[in-house]
RNA sequence: GGUCUCAUAGCUCAACUGGAUAGAGCAACUGCCUUCUAAGCAGUAGGUUUCAGGUUCGAGUCCUGAUGGGAUCACCA
């Protein structure tokens, strides 16, 4: 059962009744009546006055009689100006209950029989992930979520770029100054000791800069020409080699980043249903650059690179293969569509990636759709705006990165001194107590970065953003265990809510109806943020379901309730919210507290 | 400089894709725990939606221009 859509082929009938119009189905819209008024549901008359030819308030008049009349969904009607504000049925209300308390498979819309793929994560195997890489790994797992939920079938792939220049600065840096240390040995996170290597090179090599400056070298070919950064290039080359030694440096660096990247994922609570290495596909594309020489869609230049012509895209000129035939990064990553697409024959493919590649992606995304590419109209970049801190930007050189390691053990630490502060843990024992602040820790986190639309860029806030109270996950969190509470105490009485026969209910406080409203509202914010790619929208409507909870629990009561049919019902109705709150929050990644 | 993008309460974000008097949270202030979890609820205060034009019944939202942030324009990834 549908209420928008049963009002407006009632209107649709209406104007055909009352106007002999036919009206487009599409072109009628129902938006929420606003607090201040009466009614759940607001047709705008003004573009029909035209129509009706009569003025927008009148036409609304003549449009609610009709509905009140015409339509059992409809108790009462009020206008104003050109506002037509419905009012709806008790009766209606509860059947629309009803029909949600009884589906199997709330918030699972139906299988399309479409297959997606997101790629996300994608990290560089030469430092530990920080607060950015934080983003794109809840944006990427909510969003195939999210895709799962409104009936896609969807495999998550993580792109390592396990290999390059900066990798072989790690190494470099570890072979000169490392003396032998491992994860092991040090007591150091694998990938964070890799990265105690990136920053040594930076601070060596920073140094030769300024040496060579000293002497009168101009600073752009200073940074060309300092030895370390030769020495990092040559290894590099070592390496494409094969070179063993080179080779088998590598091999034992990056496992030490794979383990500690391995424990983080595990923690936040992402996961990856196959692993691309670069240095598996780095030299794939190069058949693809052939290919368009072929169809004439790429040309050579003289001295043997490769290029696309975009102008007439409004583009430039793009490099897709350098004049010694080795990949650029655009090449390769033609070569992993097309292996993506091998691997899976999907319908869609979305890669979760920083706006500051919105170019690349556009240029790649063109040139797969000029390659003729099957999968070509399916590609999508979700693109993200960047995490700012109060000092500004991140900036790894200058050790201004916040670090996500630290970031969740720190919020782990915040979440256990708030909750043993509120004297919660009394009677918890001590296992359900720190898996209770890693929930709310993680939640807080997810939800405050999720809740913002993906494109914008947002600030971060270590000191003071993360809060517990307001519009929060740990808000949400602890309205599911309120509920929880709640559902215990109805064990407990031994109540069997759900045999409550609704259709005996005689009347609907304003406040059950708001929650009825809210979860009626669900399936299509599901599909709406599948559409979008936004796990904003999902954040939004956890949390304005959750608050909408916390009013009804505060105005009336479950268990004084003035008979037992209605006190059954509304334990009924709190069960509703708490599994509609379990499965919007798995959407986002959140887990869900029995107790807190 | 070219292209793209953003600008909403002191701060962090919304605004159902053009609809009513622009909403939440934080911070400030006032109430509510002898009734189901006060990490809650109710309320007060806080706005020329950066600025100037335009489009129409109607603009935070669309178009033009300006100002100010950011990104990008490598034979880097």
């Amino acid at each position: 059962m549908n209420i928008e859509q049963e009002l407006i082929s009632s209107i649709h009938k209406a104007f055909t009744d009352l106007y002999q119009h036919t009206a487009d189905l599409q072109e009628l819209k129902l938006q929420p009546t606003r607090k201040e008024f009466e009614g759940t549901y607001t047709f705008v008359t003004f573009p029909y006055a035209r129509i009706s030819k009569k003025g927008p308030e009148q036409t609304g008049q003549e449009l609610g009689a009709y509905l009140q009349q015409n339509s059992a969904l409809v108790s009462g009607f009020n206008v104003v100006k050109g506002f037509l504000n419905l009012e709806i049925a008790d009766a209606a209300w509860l059947q629309l209950f009803a029909a949600i308390a009884g589906e199997d498979s709330w918030g699972q819309l139906a299988a399309n029989g479409k297959k997606v793929v997101v790629e996300y994560s994608s990290p560089n195997t030469n430092k530990p992930l920080h607060l950015g890489h934080l983003r794109n790994n809840f944006l990427g797992y909510s969003v195939s979520q999210i895709l799962k939920a409104a009936g896609y079938e969807v495999s998550m792939v993580n792109l390592v770029n396990d290999r390059g220049i900066h990798i072989c600065k790690s190494m470099l840096a570890y072979q000169k100054w490392g003396g032998g240390e491992t994860p092991e040995s040090s007591g150091i996170k694998g990938d964070h000791l890799v990265g105690k290597y990136y920053v040594e090179f930076d601070k060596h090599y920073r140094r030769q800069i300024e040496e060579l400056v000293a002497q009168g070298v101009e600073k752009e070919e200073a940074k060309i020409k300092a030895p370390l950064l030769q020495e990092a290039q040559e290894m590099l080359r070592q390496w494409e080699a094969g070179d063993p030694q080179v080779v088998s440096l590598w091999k034992t660096m990056n496992s030490w980043v794979y383990s500690g990247f391995e424990q983080t994922y595990q923690k936040i609570g992402v996961a990856f249903d196959k692993f691309y290495h670069e240095s598996d596909t780095y030299l794939l594309g190069k058949d693809i650059v052939e290919e368009g020489l072929e169809k004439g869609i790429f040309f050579k230049k003289d001295n043997g690179s490769v290029w696309i012509d975009l102008s007439s895209d409004g583009l430039d000129e793009k490099l897709v293969l350098r004049s010694d035939g080795t990949s650029v990064y655009i090449t390769q990553d033609m070569g992993t569509a097309d292996l993506k697409y091998k691997d899976f024959g999907m319908d869609k493919s979305i890669v979760v990636v920083g706006n500051e590649q919105d170019y690349h992606f556009k240029v790649l995304f063109l040139i797969l759709e000029k390659l003729g590419r099957p999968y070509a109209p399916g590609n999508y970049h979700l693109s993200y705006g960047m995490v700012d801190l109060p000092s500004g930007k991140m900036k790894s050189r200058e050790g201004t990165v916040v670090d996500a390691d630290d970031l969740v053990q720190e919020m782990e630490e915040t979440a256990e001194n708030y909750t043993r502060e509120l004297g919660k843990v009394e009677g918890m024992d001590p296992d359900e107590a720190k898996r209770l602040f890693t929930m709310l820790a993680l939640g807080a986190l997810k939800y405050y970065l999720l809740r913002v639309d993906p494109k914008k860029r947002m600030m971060f806030d270590p000191q003071e953003s993360i809060d517990f109270q307001g519009n929060t996950g740990p808000f949400i969190q602890y309205t599911h265990a309120r509920i929880s509470s709640l559902l215990r105490r109805a064990e407990e009485m031994g109540i069997n809510y759900k045999a409550v026969e609704i259709s005996k209910q005689k009347s609907v406080h304003p406040t059950e109806r708001e929650v009825i409203f809210q979860l009626s509202q669900y399936t299509d914010k599901v599909r709406l943020a599948g559409e979008e790619y936004a796990p904003s929208i999902i954040a939004q409507y956890a949390y304005d379901l959750a608050k909408e909870f916390n009013r009804f629990y505060t105005e009336v009561s479950v268990f004084n309730a003035d008979d037992e049919q209605l006190r059954d019902f509304r334990i009924a109705l709190s069960a509703a919210v708490a599994r509609t709150i379990r499965h919007s929050t798995s959407l986002l990644g959140i887990e869900v507290p029995e107790r807190m």
